[in-house]
DNA sequence: CAACGTTGTTTCAACGTTGTAAACAGTCGC
DNA sequence: GCGACTGTTTACAACGTTGAAACAACGTTG
């Protein structure tokens, strides 16, 4: 047999006696149709078990009804649960989230930017780690497109984003409020002019800086557990090793915390461990982690909406910036039991 | 100004001052254009960026060049690890791979399994949780289906999977042979017909009635840390507490550690404990995870192979079953430092 | 040189949908 | 009984693509 494919408009058409336009105009909710043409037209829907052809659709509206999320990483803890609100407040929608992994690389995120992909989308959230205003201020490509997870600032994109100095800063403080004197940060970039990583390493300076307290930085290339479990290592062998650490995101964290409780250390009494996330590992690991928790749900949905309005919109409505809360979740990890 | 979009096989055309269709086979790699032409669209292609409009091909040939890829839920790790695979396996078929998440609810699954999806697809890769075999076999619906990770003996789709009852037999054996007496299940399902729950069971009560120890089976109603905690708790409640721990995945087995140090508890030395999926969190977890490492690459490109054979094939071809391999990986969990 | 096959190219129709415009049937006011 | 209006339905075309079939210009063969 051939494909068994479903019922078109024709279909339902022939069926219920009137034209392949008022079919159309009864599934599109269209108001002027009578009720008894209406009953008849729904009755054979339901019959033939239709569903509109998305491909024919497309074609005619120019839309797909596609939205792209580009990540760095699927297998991300961080970013699997937010894709989870991604994938949720799009559907509201009714529209579907197809993920593209750019692991990171700018040559994949400069991809993204350009629209060099298969199927067409509507629209683009892109999660940018390599790619900087620059980049982004030349790009042709008009696809509407929303950053999330970083701010570029007056850059020509809406984005969302926490407001990662302020959430750095209020970590950092917390671990200086604990008396801790050599507190490190752990998870720059040595080369990244953009991105969260200089965000976050500010807001560190800056509660350094108020204490008066010495800076100590550690710099990873990925933000993964093997690399925050290696830089770590790097801090422990110091002739001063950190009492604390504040990691830039909490996988860091994690490697790290790995690294101190195999040297013999322990957490929090001889290095108190911060990291930033609020992955659901750092809730459960000995001793849990203590994070900065940036609300997902509030990211993702913002996300979803500034991407409306500007697919919707006019194209050169000017770019928003859009912040989104989060909160200091304290743990183990610097509280202690 | 109106939406930008790419230009048409009928702008190159035009440029190239050649048919619609000649563009058409140039782009497909028809064999029979003459050097001359083909130079000459090609250099319009570049010139203006043709990429096709997939709606318009989808619409023509009734394929999408989508599938769906519906699991339990993409944050746990196990599952997005295997996403990130089988996302790999398909590009090389350049397909698309859109991820549906099921929560394990039945009627979720149901829904995938009749097909009731906005967009539709070319085949569906399932990883199944509450859907049983008589189920399976009742479905009417013609998209080609691969189920991933359990095995429904002759049922009526192919499907991959590694030998959950091997596997389970294989750590019950490897805590018993550490010398432990009172080794317990950790993730049995109260009203689990199918699924791989039984399957891992039954792996656990083989090697226990192999060596006349009793058996103690704990349940929990969703694989996830917070109830692998909950359940260990009930565990460590006994009068008899177990001295190993065979939790039927790794989320459960991080829960149960967590319980277990918090009590004041040592693993492995108190008790011993062993997961299965190998997810990242266990290789840095303190003690790390000893676990079963199911081979996800192979997995995830069997599962895709069986679908394209599936969707090219014939429709009366009788379902596959394939397995795929797995490694017990010995850490600190179970062997101490 | 007529019949035939090969190569290169084109024309045509169709996939399922919806926007536009127009046709058609009533109803209202005058 | 006319025009104007409202409400309901329809015919048509088009979105971009490709399979089938047709066609033209060859070279080969008997």
């Amino acid at each position: 047999m051939g494909e068994r494919v479903g019922a078109s408009l024709r279909d339902i058409a022939r069926l219920a006696g009137v034209s392949v336009k008022t079919v159309s105009n009864v599934v599109n909710g269209y108001a002027h149709v009578s009720p008894v043409t209406r009953a008849k037209v729904e009755e054979a829907l339901s019959q033939l078990e239709y569903r509109p052809n998305l491909s024919a659709r497309s074609l005619r509206q120019g839309r797909t009804g596609v939205i792209a999320l580009a990540l760095p990483e699927l297998d991300a803890p961080y970013f699997a649960e937010l894709s989870r609100f991604v994938i949720d407040a799009a559907a509201e929608l009714r529209w579907l989230v197809v993920i593209e992994q750019t692991d990171g690389r700018l040559e994949r995120e400069r991809r993204i930017l350009d629209g060099v992909r298969d199927h067409r989308v509507d629209g683009v959230i892109l999660s940018p780690i390599a790619i900087g205003a620059d980049e982004l201020a030349a790009r042709t490509d008009a696809t509407a497109l929303v950053l999330l997870g970083e701010r570029i600032h007056d850059g020509p994109a809406d984005h969302v984003a926490i407001d990662n100095v302020r959430a750095a800063r209020d970590v950092t403080e917390h671990l200086i409020g604990l008396g801790r004197t050599r507190v490190a940060a752990l998870g720059a970039e040595d080369n990244a002019a953009s991105g969260t990583a200089p965000l976050r390493l500010a807001g560190y300076r800056e509660a350094m800086a108020a204490h008066g307290l010495p800076e100590t930085v550690a710099t990873v290339e990925r933000y993964r557990r093997d690399q925050g479990a290696a830089a770590m290592a790097a801090l422990l062998a110091r002739a001063e090793p950190p009492d604390a650490v504040f990691c830039f995101n909490d996988l860091l964290a994690l490697g790290a915390m790995r690294t101190i409780l195999s040297a013999g250390l322990r957490v929090p009494e001889d290095v108190a461990l911060a990291g930033l996330d609020d992955i659901e590992d750092g809730r459960f690991s000995t001793p849990t982690l203590t994070t900065v928790a940036p609300d997902k749900a509030q990211l993702a949905r913002t996300a979803v909406d500034l991407l409306k309005q500007r697919i919707d919109g006019p194209a050169d409505r000017p770019p928003k910036e859009v912040g989104a809360g989060y909160r200091l979740m304290v743990r183990e990890s610097t509280l202690g039991r």
